[in-house]
DNA sequence: AAGGTTATGTGTGCTGGCATACGGTGACGT
DNA sequence: ACGTCACCGTATGCCAGCACACATAACCTT
């Protein structure tokens, strides 16, 4: 069998992982797909091993801003663990990779099959909770370039790798600013040597920088991953 | 029996919820009571009936902000039927009044026994995320103003009352703002004939002349609150 | 009645991020 | 080889909210 490359599915006995997977399909995740839109039923659930999802929240008459963020540490979705089948935010790939999926119908039966996997799941709800809380905060008093360096570095973790494919467009977007506002703290970061830039292809030149850079939320948000789902 | 006055009792069979009040103790919520601190074990779980309370998130070298409120239709320490015995928050008394108040392992003992208590909590979690990702949109986006307006359409919710005590420092605290600037939006209000307030007492006069001011997420809120928990 | 404390009002100057608009330049297709 | 488009840089004006400082007034205590 290959890998399964996802921490929570890793985190199963191995029947109850072997049932799940019998069911999963693998699927690939495309740049902007649309995984799920707020208040709409829940067709799959996501378990990513390459990809990884952003959670933005939208609200009235503003563009959106991002919440949470999903990779091969967690899954899309979790909220069916709570026996409610909508979800609060909208999810977009934010980069591209491999996923497993499964209907909701499917989910929901090894759920009741797996107390390992509710398990699993309630914590990993918890860290997201957390995440969320933590972001309130950090968009509330964090100046632009703290928050981008920390998506950068999130998104880092999750690409593993230290160059991925972003626009200041897309970054915009996420991180609820302007694109040129997104455009001056990016080359500012480019100047001081901690990423590099050219149309869309970003690479991380200096972790350690971005980190010093970066406002503790990064830091807190490890933490929480690490405490809970370790 | 008293009425119970807490909606998410109010929810449970006779049976499981006369169990459950029988470990119950009537406390009394006192203003700045501060009932759970981030990262610490909660000892107990909290039912308001008249009381509310204000969940806060801390960052690093910021006053706190507030990312969700607890009334007679939740309780505090719901985390726990996540199986984690922590909160991302810290829980202050907002409005005093009574509650339901019991400990951590009782209710777990609880938890264990009642299906339906497990079920109702879960929505409950799930509409406090939805909640704290709407808070974060929020606080990106909105103006002092409408964000005021919104807190104090919540907060009358919960007193069940359109007279109830608030200072602008305490505010201030709460929307993670300074105190001079909610002295502005409040006396502007206040003009407007929309509140009026004196020393900490405050009066609700024209909550359709609130409800214009606020932004649209006190809407949103609601709704949730309707639609999940009837 | 004096003096302290709490709650609220005002004023000045600064700055981060906003809206908007326009310029440059590499990539890619026909 | 040329147009087109996506991506990035820059500039101007503006404003909400900030930091800090100080003023007033009600209430409480002694």
């Amino acid at each position: 069998m290959a890998p399964v490359e996802n921490h929570l599915l890793e985190l199963l006995p191995r029947k109850d992982r072997q049932r799940l997977l019998a069911v999963c399909e693998p699927v690939q995740l495309s740049l902007s797909d649309i995984l799920c839109e707020p208040d709409q039923p829940i067709r799959h659930v996501y378990f990513p091993t390459d990809g990884f999802i952003s959670l933005v929240a939208l609200v009235e008459g503003s563009p959106g801003v991002e919440v949470g963020m999903v990779g091969r540490e967690g899954m899309l979705g979790a909220q069916l663990a709570l026996g409610v089948g909508g979800a609060p935010w909208r999810a977009v790939v934010q980069g591209r990779g491999a996923a497993w999926r499964v209907s909701a119908a499917m989910f929901k039966r090894e759920l009741a099959l797996s107390p390992r996997l509710r398990r699993g799941l309630n914590r990993y709800l918890y860290v997201l909770m957390a995440q969320q809380a933590a972001s309130a905060g950090c968009l509330r008093f964090h100046l632009i370039g703290q928050r981008l360096a920390r998506w950068l570095l999130m998104s880092q973790d999750r690409a593993h790798s230290e160059k991925f494919h972003v626009t200041h467009e897309f970054l915009a977007y996420m991180l609820g600013m302007r694109r040129v506002g997104v455009t001056a703290a990016a080359s500012a970061m480019q100047k001081a040597g901690l990423i590099e830039y050219h149309r869309g292809e970003l690479t991380v030149l200096n972790r350690k920088g971005l980190e010093a850079a970066a406002c503790g939320c990064y830091a807190t948000d490890r933490r929480a991953y690490a405490e809970l789902l370790g």
